[in-house]
DNA sequence: TGGCGGGGGGTTTTT
DNA sequence: CCCCCCGCCA
């Protein structure tokens, strides 16, 4: 068989030596890679253990074995257990064979042992790590200082894996190897940084990159005394001097490394001791296994390694594949356009600076003495230009992605960045390409409209084995950046009954299936109130039923007799599944809610109580689980980016391309983090009591902080691999185009979505205790139509609708018994308001009130807040923040028309109006206007 | 054209 | 709280 591409066969070939190849996108990559590992293997003298070959992910593990079975005179069974696999599943293997005294080079007096459990799932990880916090916190008083400024213990595992990733690891006494440099990190690294963005622009007249920033220095900052001021940190000239960047720099940091240190170590031991390995450690053992232990480093030392995704390496996996090669026979293949996985810690230079960084490693593995004797010279270069998926017209548009400023600001040296592509080839014998870009107000209808356009229609006709066909369903992703976005427009999707297959997170626990499951732990364990009146008021009791239930302790027999039978079951899993069944949750939702109790369980040994726990905190983080939907119907594909790389489709809609949503602001604040050019940092944040003493060192972290380089470059990869999955057709859409697709070379038509046409007219069921007044064609007047405009927007300010949303959010759950506890004193407003009220409880009601507007009959919607029905009287409380104190004026003819609604329904109570002012909890009565004066304000 | 202050909006991705 | 954008002023 000869293969028409000469770089592929080149590849294929080129088993001994050292290669970097550049695979870019849909240039079969793949089979290149099984076809030469199969060449390698057909060697007589070679077996697949002397091959070991990396991916990944699993998937393309399971992908790349059945190629190359397909492929070479190897069955399955002969290579079940060849090393092809992720590098967390080898180091995996390795431990199991060879690590148990692992630990022991680092100090650690306890033993690796083989049942260790691999922690896989990040919630399970953050709860035993929650754990560990708290009984570090008792033994360790000496780092109350940086442990009280830490807001979210979350964060300090997130700086212990990033140090594991690059290789820094705790002894008992001290940092392994060179780890404590690398704390404090590279100064003369960071002064070329700062070369970088400190030069004078427009040939001297221009002040620098970094001195612009700068001008914030300090703006929305208390900074202490000791701090540089601004001028001394800025200047007199275009560029701002580095002395004081070396000042920040050389601060003494010791105590946050003692701090780090024992944090660390102490954090190995504990999960020694409870017996599980998080990745991290996976990798951090086998590094210190391999780098100790010449007998088992001899023994694994394979003849041939090649590394698949390679951009998406960190540097401890580069060491690691460094450590794992008996010889020079090293493969690495990727493609740095797609470098997007920083956040996993993946270094793009592993791959854009592969030679030197080679000689780097290699210099540092061997310093105390020689590990890697094979030569790291010379590199061959193989680039792969010949594109199998897309056509050329988007080939060429993705390119564009790579070179376009983020923000308006941001100036790019787009030469530069086009000098290290290497342009690709399309081989596609069509070239019907639409690239389009759409915008409208509402942007998921405008999707789903789009996607209707799209199916059945010529003018997006796609190619199937050499032919033009017109798209269905199933030919169609919608990548978006985020799980939420993807979300929303599977509900909306939903609704219009358009097939939407989304894959990716879901948040498991706060579905109803979850919140139902949580209260009837809460009934196991204690009978808890909480856990009774959610469960009485999913079966239809009132709130003063359910009250006088709760009191009497006088639950219905059927309850008592479920919750019994509950109660008999051993294993946590058969309990939710006997909850699911009970309200009929059969879905994917519900099975991958028992999956996930059931894993949790595995791991950990929960009981009921740690259960409900479990998945409290689960509701609380809003942790995202993927769920599998079923395969095989033609179906919209709606996934994230990083859901979508690897994968291929005839039409791409690049979702969300919003203003602010695509180039996200760059994580949130944390008390410490770690980057290799200023080392350790610590970034004291503000507590709401100024007068408790605490240090601040924010203005060292603040400076430094914005000296390096810019970070939106991954965010152009990101599009640039979202374009690169289509093969014929690539949409954007957006609400507010933002920078990027503003700059992409594609018109932005202002799109106006038509309902999509698979909608089955439903109308909703009614299930309010509000009934719906019959009146025809009601005409869509809501309450605020009827306030003065500012008023409106008064409420939007300061705190704004937002917060007014997690109040009410917060005044619906407490009523539910799912949450108990305020957290702010517009809550605890809320509480006291709701504890205080005796009658039945009715909240967010849709009402409508018909009136009559210049003859006409119309309607005017709204939602009350809350209404409280007694025997003789209904009371109507809004909630409002302080902010909008001044319009209540105006709210009053928005409350007047739930007065009117409320006495048509219950004409022979007395009815009363009140505002609460939840920042004081103080509550104003209203005087409602008269049905008259409601109708003039609509003429 | 370049320097500066005020206003407003928004807080991922997952082996 | 942090950052971008806008617009004012020299």
């Amino acid at each position: 068989m000869t293969n028409p591409n000469p770089s592929q066969q080149r590849l294929i070939d080129s088993t001994d030596g050292l290669y970097l190849v550049d695979a870019g996108a849909g240039t079969g990559k793949t089979f290149s890679v099984t076809r030469r590992y199969s060449a390698i293997v057909d060697q007589p003298s070679v077996e697949p253990e002397d091959v070991v070959l990396i991916t990944f992910t699993r998937n393309a593990a399971r992908e790349m074995k059945d190629r190359i079975v397909s492929h070479s005179s190897y069955t399955t069974r002969e290579l079940a257990d060849a090393p092809i696999q992720t590098f967390h599943s080898l180091c995996s293997n390795i431990l199991d064979r060879y690590g148990s005294n692992a630990p022991q080079y680092l100090g650690i007096d306890d033993t690796l042992s083989r049942s260790s459990d691999v922690i896989e799932e990040s919630a399970i990880e953050s709860s035993l790590f929650a754990e560990f916090i708290s009984t570090f916190t008792d033994s360790c008083p000496e780092h109350h200082p940086i442990l009280r400024v830490v807001t979210n213990p979350g964060e300090l595992r997130s700086v212990l894996n990033n140090l594991a990733a690059r290789g820094i690891f705790p002894t008992k006494d001290g940092w392994y190897r060179d780890g404590r440099s690398k704390l404090l990190g590279d100064l003369d690294g960071l002064l070329d940084a700062v070369e970088a963005v400190n030069q004078p622009r427009n040939g001297g007249r221009k002040q620098s990159e970094l001195k612009k920033k700068l001008y914030r220095y300090g703006k929305d900052s208390t900074f202490l005394p000791d701090a540089l001021s601004k001028p001394t940190v800025r200047g007199n000239e275009k560029a701002v001097p580095v002395d004081p960047i070396k000042t920040a720099f050389n601060s003494d940091r010791s105590d946050l490394i003692a701090f780090i240190h024992d944090l660390y170590f102490s954090y190995l031991e504990f999960a020694l001791a409870r017996n599980y390995l998080t990745f991290s450690m996976l990798q951090l053992y086998t590094f210190v296994l391999l780098c100790e232990d010449p007998d088992t480093r001899s023994e694994l030392a394979f003849e041939y390694t090649m590394i698949d995704e390679f951009q998406d390496t960190s540097e401890i996996q580069f060491k690691l594949a460094l450590l794992l090669a008996g010889t020079e026979n090293i493969c690495v293949v990727g493609d740095w356009k797609q470098s997007i996985y920083s956040f996993q810690y993946a270094t793009v230079e592993n791959i854009t600076q592969f030679g030197d960084r080679l000689t780097q490693f290699t210099n540092e593995l061997n310093s105390n003495h020689t590990r890697i004797t094979y030569p790291t010279t010379p590199v061959e270069t193989i680039e792969l230009e010949q594109n199998y998926r897309s056509t050329q017209e988007i080939l060429d548009f993705a390119e564009h992605a790579l070179t376009t400023p983020s923000k308006k600001s941001e100036s790019i040296d787009a030469e530069s960045i086009r000098e290290r592509i290497v342009h690709l080839f399309s081989n596609s014998t069509y070239d019907e390409t639409q690239i389009e870009a759409l915008q409208s107000q509402d942007e998921t209808l405008a999707v789903l409209s789009k996607i209707d356009e799209i199916v059945g229609n010529p003018a997006y006709a796609i190619e199937q084995d050499g032919d033009l066909i017109e798209p269905s369903y199933g030919d169609i992703a919608v990548l978006t950046r985020t799980h939420d976005f993807g979300r929303e427009l599977l509900s909306v999707a939903e609704e219009y009954h358009l097939p939407v297959a989304y894959e990716g997170g879901v948040e498991l626990f706060r579905s109803d299936a979850a919140k139902r499951l949580l209260a009837w732990l809460r009934i196991l364990e204690s009978d808890a109130d909480r856990g009774w009146s959610l469960v009485l008021e999913d079966a239809g009791y009132g709130m003063s039923e359910i009250k006088h239930i709760l009191k009497k302790e006088a639950y219905p027999t059927e309850m008592i007799e479920f919750r019994d039978a509950l109660a008999s079951l051993t294993v946590v899993s058969s309990v939710a599944r006997r909850v699911f069944d009970r309200y009929g949750h059969d879905g994917p939702i519900a099975d991958a809610l028992v999956g996930q109790i059931q894993s949790a369980h595995d791991q950990t040994t929960m009981t009921i109580g740690d259960l409900s726990q479990y998945i409290k905190t689960n509701i609380e983080n809003g942790n995202t689980y993927d769920i599998s939907t079923p395969a095989g119907t033609d179906s919209v594909t709606v996934q994230t980016i990083h859901a979508a790389k690897g994968l291929e489709y005839p039409i791409v809609i690049v979702a969300n391309m919003n203003q602010r949503k695509f180039p996200p602001s760059g994580g949130g604040p944390t008390a410490i983090s770690y980057d290799s050019l200023i080392g350790i940092r610590q970034r004291y944040l503000y507590d709401d009591v100024h007068s408790q003493p605490h240090q601040y060192d924010n203005w060292r972290y603040d400076l430094l902080n914005k000296c390096l380089p810019d970070q939106a470059d991954e965010e152009r990869r990101l599009l640039y691999v979202a374009i690169t999955r289509a093969q014929q057709h690539v949409l954007f859409t957006a609400q507010e185009p933002n920078q990027f697709l503003t700059d992409l070379p594609v018109p932005i038509d202002e799109y106006e979505p038509s309902e999509p046409t698979e909608e089955t007219q439903q109308t909703e069921q009614s299930t309010l205790s509000v009934p719906i007044p019959d009146v025809e064609e009601p005409v869509g007047y809501s309450p605020h139509s009827l306030m003065a405009e500012e008023v409106y927007e008064s409420v939007t300010e300061g705190r704004g609708m937002d917060f007014g949303t997690q109040v009410h959010e917060f005044a619906e759950d407490y009523v539910a018994g799912i949450t108990t506890e305020p957290t702010n004193d517009d809550e605890r407003a809320v509480v006291s308001l709701i504890d205080s009220l005796t009658g039945e409880i009715h909240m967010e009601e849709d009402v409508y009130l018909p009136l009559t507007a210049d003859g006409a009959d119309v309607m005017v919607r709204g939602i009350v807040d809350l209404f409280c029905v007694h025997d003789d009287r209904v009371e109507i409380i809004d909630f409002k923040t302080d902010l909008s104190r001044y319009a209540e004026s105006e709210y009053q003819k928005q409350l007047s028309v739930y007065y009117h609604v409320i006495r048509s329904v219950y004409p022979d109570r007395q009815v009363s109006v009140e505002i609460l002012y939840t920042a004081t909890g103080e509550r104003q009565p209203i005087e409602p206007l008269s049905k008259n004066d409601l109708e003039e304000l609509i003429k």
